[in-house]
DNA sequence: ATCGTCTGGGAAAGCGATTGCCCGCCGCAG
DNA sequence: CTGCGGCGGGCAATCGCTTTCCCAGACGAT
């Protein structure tokens, strides 16, 4: 085999072989193909023609072991790779993406001794940055070690305010699903939700009645209900809300399985949805909500533009303008038949 | 900062660092530390001592470079990353992860111009194979170009018989779930499933009639009902089942979504299941097949086990020892309330 | 004819690690 | 006292690319 083979055959060839071909040093080759250097322009012509001929691309290890740069993230999941990380994940390698920039993919499995491990490779690797993403919104303890890396916390933020974190607004998802019932006609709202140990739970719950209290009214069963993030505790939840309080005429759930549970559970005991209950969902989980009688709506945290919004702070990181803090992304209210 | 100051502080200690430190050169630093040549045990303690104090890990890049070898696959997902690509992805993660290796994710979104674009960037990289996986378990056209990189196919296999392809196994997973039924009393056995265009519908359409015949049956309604994946379909095609063939006491559904419609409409329409009718789902997704009710006995494809053997045909692939062909992977049958 | 100025491109030193080869020194035998 | 083998470790090439420095020749000006 020639060196002229090397480009169809899959054998790579280097810049010395295409230096060869157009008849110049490897130097010259480098800055006719990077646009440096003062050539004439039939000479980097000529380089740029080898390069095509052979097929030529550059060694991506060669040139970062000499930049430096490695233009590749680490992104460590916590959960397996979950509901929630998943649109994160795809928004982070959108944005990363259109650069040349790589996503490694680690999944610690909620796993301190893995978190350790991958973090060990990845600084091997020397990565130019790291994202941090979970299951949950808790707050989660930053990575251990001063790793000397760039790093982002997504949907999960650290618990150290001077790292950097993206996470939804909580807040302004409750506020949006308050305002769109009460734009609505409704005015006696309940609130059923998930464990009150997690944060998403509380913080909605919170905001939601603090939403009610500053339009002068309150939550109709006087409090909100903790529970789980399922159908059946929805079920449960809506009939123990109706008996205590029978003239709900809204309910505002802390996810979509809750939600679609409330759905079912009304429409069994021949209450019609949306006519004399509303019902607002969270999360916009398209299987749960679409699949729901009726359709719900319900807020989108919008989990891809978290992703997105985590990488561009991490570019920035890595570009040494870090805005250290908490960024927060607005929600989205997805209205469908269910208001 | 000396040098001696840099493992403590994230700036990177070199190799050469490490060797002045214990008083050696480069080359007998990397000897002691990967335990080659000649060297008196002091002296290799001593390097060791030495790397331990500035927390020197070597650049991955430069033993790359130097070995041709990068410890590095690309997994490309042609669906953003769906709900069978995740699996299938810990799989791989997992089966590698515990080598050395890491993963690089691309999403190609099904654009053909992305695929490339990612290919390109992965060949830069001069990873050390390819993994491919859909979202659909449709045959795909195998990578373009002559990429001289060993490719593995999961979920989705390659159309070209010469490449490396793991599925899951179609017909064991219709047989296990005829075989149940039978097992527990059902003779009269509906089958409805997603579009007629989908491989995985046709297939076990396919070889459920096929199970059936052996066993010396037929389909409840002579036919498989094809339309969409999803759980207003099941709560119609049962519906329109019974009216032809009332006495039918099973449905086989070709996923979740639809078996948990059938649920539904079985117990809206006051039939009991599983004593009156019973039902076997596919995917065991959880999120369905837990929360509908009753509880679904469903075919779980184990697609962790596709990404597992897809890494490991993979590492044998790299290591020279390709197997050609489409490789299955056994369902299981989990058994739940449902028949 | 001499000098200074450009222009185009070569030479070589890295980046960080690995590895084959060679050499100095030791103890031992002749 | 000389020669030889082995042990311990240094030297330098190599992987592929980038970049700084420098030089040879062309050219215009004096």
């Amino acid at each position: 085999m020639t060196v002229a083979d090397r480009g169809t055959t899959g054998a790579r060839a280097t810049l010395s072989d295409v230096a060869a071909l157009a008849g110049v040093t490897p130097g010259t080759a480098s800055k006719a193909l990077n646009g440096r250097g003062r050539l004439r322009p039939e000479t980097r012509q000529r380089v740029m023609d080898a390069a095509e001929r052979l097929n030529f691309q550059p060694n991506l290890l060669a040139q970062s072991l000499h930049s430096g740069r490695t233009w590749t993230v680490g992104l460590i999941t916590t959960d397996g790779i979950g509901r929630f990380s998943t649109p994160v994940l795809l928004g982070v390698e959108d944005a990363l993406g259109a650069g040349k920039i790589s996503v490694l993919l680690c999944d610690t499995r909620g796993d301190a001794i893995r978190e350790q491990h991958h973090l060990r490779t990845l600084t091997a690797r020397r990565i130019d940055g790291i994202i941090v993403t979970g299951r949950r919104t808790d707050p989660r303890p930053p990575l251990p070690g001063p790793l000397g890396v760039p790093t982002v916390y997504a949907f999960a933020p650290s618990t150290d305010p001077g790292d950097i974190s993206v996470v939804s607004d909580d807040e302004g998802g409750a506020r949006l699903a308050v305002e769109h019932l009460r734009d609505t006609g409704r005015s006696r709202i309940a609130h059923i939700t998930g464990p009150a140990h997690h944060a998403a739970a509380v913080n909605r719950a919170t905001h939601t009645a603090r939403a009610l209290e500053e339009a002068g009214l309150t939550l109709a069963t006087g409090r909100a209900h903790f529970g789980e993030w399922s159908e059946a505790w929805g079920r449960r939840a809506v009939r123990a809300v109706l008996r205590t309080a029978p003239d709900t005429d809204a309910f505002f759930c802390g996810n979509d399985q809750i939600a679609r549970g409330a759905a079912d559970a009304l429409r069994e005991d021949g209450r019609r949805v949306p006519e004399d209950i509303a019902i607002v969902g969270y999360d916009n989980w398209d299987t749960m909500a679409l699949a729901s009688r009726p359709p719900l709506t319900t807020i989108d945290m919008d989990l891809v533009e978290v992703g997105r919004i985590a990488a561009l702070r991490l570019l920035e990181a890595i570009d040494r303008r870090p805005a250290p803090g908490v960024h927060t992304v607005p929600c989205r209210l997805v209205v469908r038949e269910s208001t």
